[in-house]
DNA sequence: ACCTGAACACCGTTCAAGT
DNA sequence: ACCTGAACACCGTTCAAGT
């Protein structure tokens, strides 16, 4: 038997794109990727989970837009310092943070190769990049090795994030790694055992911008 | 009503973690990270879908363990050249193509911060920049920049390939992109349009050993 | 045109029942 | 102890039926 439920009253507020990529953010921020469901979002925004394919195509394209606008956010807001490194300093810092406060950003950004919020980024470099002289041919393996190494911390932190509950503190979680690091075979892992000494005043935001570094120093000392 | 069929008669060879891990590896090769679930894996295997969890804890542990199996291949097997740098290119060079031949190898990479996967490339990559006479307190950082930029450039490749049907070869792909980057607004992507130019030509290989090259040198000027 | 929500075709995971 | 496979609690996506 089947009990028949009164359908609910309809909403007087249109849907549009832009209201599914905000409350997607939102959840996403507030709840973690694995409470981004087309149901959790439908009962936000009071209406059938039906609904939102009138505005996209499928999930995927949900993630992408929602993407797209927290890169296009640290692109293009900020400052744009005069000197090229330091322009490139503060976009690869200002993606840093952006995973920080949304780590699923970093998540997306692996799930396709050329996806628009990676392009956007490479163009911001790129431009520095010449600013900063590099001959031509050398202009598009210099961006890259930019963009790709961001992408590869990114993602690490990001995963790292995810991990995390969300009040948990990050020096906490050092110490937990450190601990495992410890427990590697001393003779297969002289490397990491040694690591593990320093690791409780490590700082990822630092060592990100010491990468940057290092990169903007080879990129120069072969100009 | 409810048919009663004969139970499947019981496997004569045991199962164990080792034969699930080849298993799902031969799986994600041949179709796919879709086409990995414990019911196709259980056909495969001709058991039920729940025997599984006698040997892997769940999904994710499989995956684990499937990239662990393959990293572990890169970083153990070759020859190991004398001269730190080209040890460090012939590991670089072994993730890439691993990740060329294991595509889902990217995702799982970036999926959890410090599994045992990174940490063993780490150590290998760590021993290397020792070896180069990097000063203590910048080895950590070294290693680190190295590794990321690993990650974010065989990510991104892989992403590529998952896109790319079996037999479809990068040159079209290539094509596909550049065309892409044409279509760009000229006045705010003019980095991306000088380089779509130039694309045709390109060799993700050759480019992946070139940012590793801007590390070494980057490395090397603040020795 | 836009929305609703049941229905469909999947998943990962659990667990009672078999051997 | 190990295995089997139905059952459970989910998903994303579709689509007939409503307004």
């Amino acid at each position: 038997m089947t009990t028949t439920r009164p359908r609910a009253p309809r909403r007087t507020d249109a849907l549009s794109k832009e209201r599914l990529v905000d409350a997607a953010i939102e959840v996403l921020d507030a709840e973690g990727e694995g409470a981004l469901t087309f149901r959790a979002l439908a009962t936000r925004l009071s209406t059938g989970s039906g609904a939102m394919y009138h505005y996209v195509a499928n999930k995927d394209e949900l993630l992408k837009a929602a993407t797209d606008a927290v890169i296009a956010d640290v692109v293009n807001g900020g400052a744009q310092p005069r000197d090229p490194s330091a322009a490139i300093r503060g976009l690869a810092l200002g993606v840093f943070d952006a995973i920080d406060a949304h780590p699923w950003v970093g998540t997306q950004l692996t799930r396709e190769p050329w996806q628009f919020a990676i392009i956007q980024l490479f163009e911001r470099i790129g431009v520095q990049v010449q600013a900063l002289g590099v001959p031509a041919a050398a202009q598009f393996d210099s961006a890259s090795a930019l963009v790709n190494y961001v992408l590869g911390l990114a993602g690490q932190y990001a995963a790292g994030a995810r991990l995390l509950a969300r009040e948990t503190d990050r020096t906490a979680f050092l110490g937990l790694i450190a601990a495992e690091w410890e427990k590697l075979d001393r003779h297969d892992f002289p490397f990491m055992h040694q690591m593990a000494d320093g690791l409780d005043e490590h700082d990822d935001r630092a060592q990100f911008l010491a990468g940057i570094d290092l990169i903007l120093a080879g990129i120069e000392s072969t100009r």
